[in-house]
DNA sequence: ATGAAAGCGCTAACAT
DNA sequence: ATGTTAGCGCTTTCAT
């Protein structure tokens, strides 16, 4: 193991030199940085980031903690992520995926142990005492889609209820008068601001949603698919039904097929998250998109800068990400997205 | 902070019998280590991993380097990777998603820092020189789907030769005389082997696919779309399509839509991988099953095995994981498994 | 411009 | 059973 005892030996100076000398921390004269660089190249010296954390109390770490359910969606948030931790010379430690782990003591092990310098937390439903957990948290902490009762956090999230909003509006736009809705699991926010959205919209267009038109999903398509039946097996049924997420609207695909039923001739359909396979799909499905990549990117800038201390790391901040329709064939607008395939 | 000085001093011992007690390193009256134990939860004293590894040598933490192309696949390999190190008690440092980074760079920068006890590297396209840099690596490394001169290394493989070669002799079961095939990318060995795979089946049965029925793809969907057009668009035609993965298949989907064809009635045709959506097509595709999670597990235990000692960490060790058969209706069989939604 | 030395928080001989 | 002490490799005052 070469360190910098060695080079130092080795250039006929002090540790302290070559530290000044490697990190640019101070004056050194430069014949003797040039040695020094010189040398430390021919022996290939790396510096051991472990002791220089103890010493500077940081890490060049973020940690990441993801919620168990994993399909696609979520791999494009590690991937804004990753990028920008990249792009700023940031390690990622993540921990994710795990039903019977506790987020709680996870972030807590993560925060309170000094692995890393700050943590995004990806937590849609803020059971066990979340809040509480979160509030004994001791180092720089980012929020992502968080639930309603965080607001004394630094959060970025997408506008679900705008989102959702809208694209019932679209429905309604397409002259449809009974809008069916599967919704996601009960108590995660996203799902339930997607609910909110569409019956808001319900009541300003003078058209409320029934309550027998709510079907309850757990963003599956297995359960997307059931929902759907269920939802057609009615004496009144739907028009239009807006999933909750494309994976049951994917789900909604399948149950329409098998029941005979053209998307969108007999039954208009959209989704929400425009994960990559909605494009696949045919007709496309009409759906909102969520700038997944866009909010891990700014998660990350904005925990740098609380890191680095230029922004109040205690201070809460919000930022909402604005969703997108995005226009396919299943809504009944002439598809032109699919002319494009792919 | 509260660190362990601060503990021995309210527990009026020194700070060794209190890593004793903790660690259960060494021996220490029940009355003291019930004392100490007391005193850590009372002040929630959580030990500095940073500075045990500084002193242990040790990080209890595993490089994870995943290629650029990011789809549902390698969420899954995550999902095992990161499973089995939860259960081990180890932390996860991912990079990944890159199409810039170089991969030997990161590599090194792992291994000689000090920053993780060994790595797990998947590679499948072993340029600009891999296996040098991967020589130069001090510490334990588990290769997965590696490229083919990387026989001196450890590594977990999924047999795609095998797997293609067995949906490929499928397809000729079906009666099917003309197998056109979906490359992946050249170079890429998952990609080279599935070709082989299928090659051979089509010398065993003494109906080699002919060269104008190789279409070359990329694994993306978009590519799939128009290799199965240009395949189509031949004056002898293919019978059956043998997509190198599924996400390729459903690009193929697609264009036999836009082209009228029935799926398996006009073409058949087969995908590999087996990635969660390949359900839900209809017909759903027939495809080759990687067992994914387990090849993430698998690779796991070994690193901690070469970490721990327990095994040779620098004798090169193999292991071919089978793929197995899913049969949808895409291929000409009656799906069965169509008729259990998703 | 350079060096000496004191930590950072913990582990692991070695001593008692 | 417990304490003393020497590191682990680096950064950072404070001298010189």
């Amino acid at each position: 193991m070469v360190n910098m005892q060695k080079i130092a030996a080795l250039a006929g100076v002090s540790i302290a030199t070559v530290s000044r000398a490697l990190n640019k921390s101070g004056p050194v004269k430069e014949a003797t940085r040039a040695r020094i660089l010189q040398l430390a190249g021919e022996y290939q010296y790396t510096p051991n980031p472990i002791a220089r954390s103890l010493s500077t109390q940081k890490t060049d770490t973020i940690g990441l903690i993801l919620p168990e359910m994993a399909d696609e969606f979520f791999m494009d948030i590690i991937r804004g992520i990753d990028e920008e931790a990249y792009r700023a010379n940031r390690f990622l430690l993540v921990s994710s995926f795990h039903t019977q782990r506790d987020i709680a003591a996870t972030l807590l092990e993560f925060m309170s142990s000094g692995r890393v310098d700050g943590v995004i937390l990806m937590a849609p439903e803020g059971k066990n005492g979340l809040v509480e957990t979160l509030r004994r948290s001791r180092r720089p902490l980012v929020l992502l889609n968080p639930p309603g009762n965080a607001q004394e956090f630094v959060y970025f999230k997408i506008n679900n209820f705008q989102g959702a909003y809208a694209i019932v509006e679209h429905l309604f736009g397409h002259g449809y008068h009974r809008i069916g809705m599967i919704t996601g699991p009960n108590g995660n926010i996203d799902a339930d601001e997607r609910l909110n959205g569409c019956l808001e919209a319900g009541r300003q267009h003078d058209l409320p949603i029934a309550p027998s038109f709510i079907m309850p999903g757990d963003f599956s398509a297995r359960s997307g698919y059931y929902a759907f039946m269920r939802l057609m097996s009615q004496m009144e049924k739907p028009e239009a039904v807006f999933a909750a997420n494309d994976m049951m609207a994917m789900g909604a695909y399948q149950a329409a097929r098998s029941l005979n039923l053209r998307i969108p001739q007999d039954i208009a359909l959209a989704g929400f998250d425009d994960i990559f396979l909605s494009q696949l799909l045919t007709p496309r499905l009409t759906t909102v998109h969520v700038p997944i990549v866009e909010l891990g990117s700014k998660a990350v800038r904005y925990l740098l800068q609380m890191i680095n201390g230029e922004v109040d790391p205690s201070a809460p901040y919000h930022e909402e990400l604005t969703a997108g329709l995005v226009i396919g064939g299943s809504c009944g607008c002439e598809s032109v997205a699919a002319a494009v395939p792919l």
